[in-house]
DNA sequence: GAAATCTCTGCAATCGATTTCATTAGTTTC
DNA sequence: GAAACTAATGAAATCGATTGCAGAGATTTC
């Protein structure tokens, strides 16, 4: 036993089981290509020595890392921490790290992401952000070798990648309907922030459903929002700034929603008697408010499982086809305490 | 231009300005020891090839990962996503990579950590669970080397591992000295979960405050919980339950404040009116729910900022000292709408 | 002006695994 | 029983960077 005890290599392994380095590696990795007697010498020898295998010597042999990297927009949003969890479970059962990043103050996130690449240092990436800038990212990827790129809850306009995301539109489109059924008319809609895929896609579902219903938003009731609950506490103040208020609201996220709530009632605005809402994640707090948030459930643990067993095929050379996988998740309706019956005081024989 | 373009190496830099490649790695890492002309040369020769350098070999022969591990109980819970944004920002602006990780299913998350180390994937571990298995850990440190490792916001009782937390204590003390103030003589509390170290840092800081104010607490207002706005609910069907019931309750954490709230609301207790409410993390939603909750602040994004910041030091050799670090950051009442001076209809002249 | 010092650069070893190729021994085939 | 396989193993090259050492010039010192 020496002073200095480090830490254990192949050469040890090797030595102590008196067989070669490449024996040690070939029992490591493809039992069946080594004897029973050798393969027994090496398990004893691998586990009195102590040896883990030198991920960055491995790495350098084999041109992997066993490590994806997720690239965020915001970590601080809840609605990530579900889909890392589910993300970070899945590599593990794989023998993957999760390397993670959040948006970088300057534009540089893109080239960032591309120096992970190229250093080596992953080998695949999962990219929530659709606000990064692909130049970088693009050079990546060849027609030989496309890179193991996957874009979640996004949409990368002109962009050919593979995507795993949710049916927002049709979403959004279900939930402004289930304030229709419930005899709303005056609806009214919380924004995301300009300029976002998903706002875009939220938007045009609500609208859609509006108008297979014969009704119109009236443009003062599409409030400005920007998925923070900071923002639906905002967009509070401008609701009640309105000469004509709608009855409901659908807003584009839980987080809105949960700031509009609060904001209204502060000015003694009741949910869901005066107003109706809905949100839109179903995020964990979501049902932990009250009234309890009627919101649209995205299955968050489905999408980061998804989405990290398809990167590491991806990265593990499964073989592509020539188009990108496009594949799409179901929201369900969760029907809570936030939404009711319209009352109906000019009509008789409401519900009961 | 060839077809199958590879990534360049350092070989491709080195020729192209036609020096070696250990000028090369001079030139990048210490650009003083280099003449400038030379220099120059090897500038444009990275910046026509687009040379990145590759981790793996730089991490073989450096043994050092440049890439953090962060250990968290549960990522799920929103309390730690600030904390992962600070060390993310912190860990970025020093050229460091955030590895995370969930504790695991089974026990075994210990030997995971202890393997990112051994693999030399990790530099050093930022631990944020106390519930972790610390046999495999400790047999990484040796007198001559200590691992890089913080425990961060949790305590490991009997091991002398460097620590970054708050005051728990002192500001659950605090805390329930606020119920106090306003009148308060049957406070109640709802526990963190059983064997949890900050459970019994909070609760006995909640007894202390009564202690010292002649208060005590009956035994049945010390309510169960588990951290989780769920268990903060079911601490409300107990609460209805009680023949005596708390004016105000002191809350483990702002998810069980939370869940408490909304199991009251059901039952139509008000708050701030019947009940006086304080929570503890200040949580983003703890501000933007109606009442707006009164809770103690922990700095979080200071706990992630400093503690990646001393353990890169650490990892990098920062000197020394014998002692383990043990850095206490402290809270803040953020006073808000859930708590109110109780009303004492017996005395007169009460507040105005 | 010789010795000492400093600056810049290249050669080659090194980090620790994987993998190709060659070799030996044992087994099957006809 | 010779030819053709198959299985098990080892020697050595390889991945791409860093770095100790040495040497060539240039500069300073006395």
């Amino acid at each position: 036993m020496s002073l200095t005890k480090k830490t254990p290599t192949i050469q040890d392994v090797a030595q102590f089981a008196e067989v070669s380095t490449a024996t040690v590696s070939r029992a490591l990795s493809r039992p069946e290509r080594v004897s029973e007697a050798t393969r027994a010498r090496i398990s004893e020898a691998v586990r009195i020595t102590g040896y883990t295998p030198n991920q960055s010597a491995r790495s350098l042999r084999q041109k992997t890392a066993r490590t994806i990297l997720v690239a965020l927009p915001d970590i601080r949003n809840p609605f990530f921490s579900t889909i890392l969890d589910a993300i970070e479970r899945e590599a593990a059962a794989r023998g993957y790290g999760v390397l993670v990043t959040n948006r970088f103050s300057g534009d540089d996130s893109g080239r960032r992401m591309r120096d992970y690449f190229l250093s080596n240092r992953v080998d695949g990436l999962l990219l929530f952000d659709g606000a990064v800038d692909l130049r970088h990212l693009r050079m990546l990827a060849n027609d030989q070798s496309p890179m193991p790129l996957i874009v979640v809850c996004e949409e990368i306009p002109h962009a050919p990648f593979h995507t795993v995301k949710t049916d927002n539109s049709f979403a959004a489109e279900r939930a402004t309907r289930h304030l229709i059924d419930l005899g709303h008319c005056r609806i009214g809609h919380i924004r995301g922030p300009e300029g976002n895929v998903l706002t875009g896609e939220r938007a045009g579902g609500f609208g859609k459903a509006l108008a297979e219903a014969g009704l119109s938003c009236h443009p003062d009731w599409m409030l400005p929002g920007r998925f923070t609950m900071e923002s639906g506490w905002a967009a509070a103040q401008l609701f009640m700034a309105l000469e004509e208020r709608p009855t409901a609201i659908f807003a584009a996220n839980d987080e809105s929603a949960i700031g509009f709530l609060s904001g209204l009632r502060q000015h003694d605005i009741e949910c869901p008697r005066d107003i109706s809402v809905v949100g839109f994640d179903d995020l964990t707090v979501a049902s932990h408010i009250w009234p309890r948030l009627t919101t649209m459930r995205q299955p968050r643990e489905a999408l980061g499982r998804i989405a990290a067993g398809a990167l590491i095929d991806l990265a593990e050379g499964a073989p592509r086809s020539r188009m990108p996988m496009y594949m799409v998740l179901s929201s369900e309706l969760i029907v809570r305490g936030t939404t009711a019956r319209l009352p109906r005081p000019s009509r008789p024989g409401g519900p009961v």
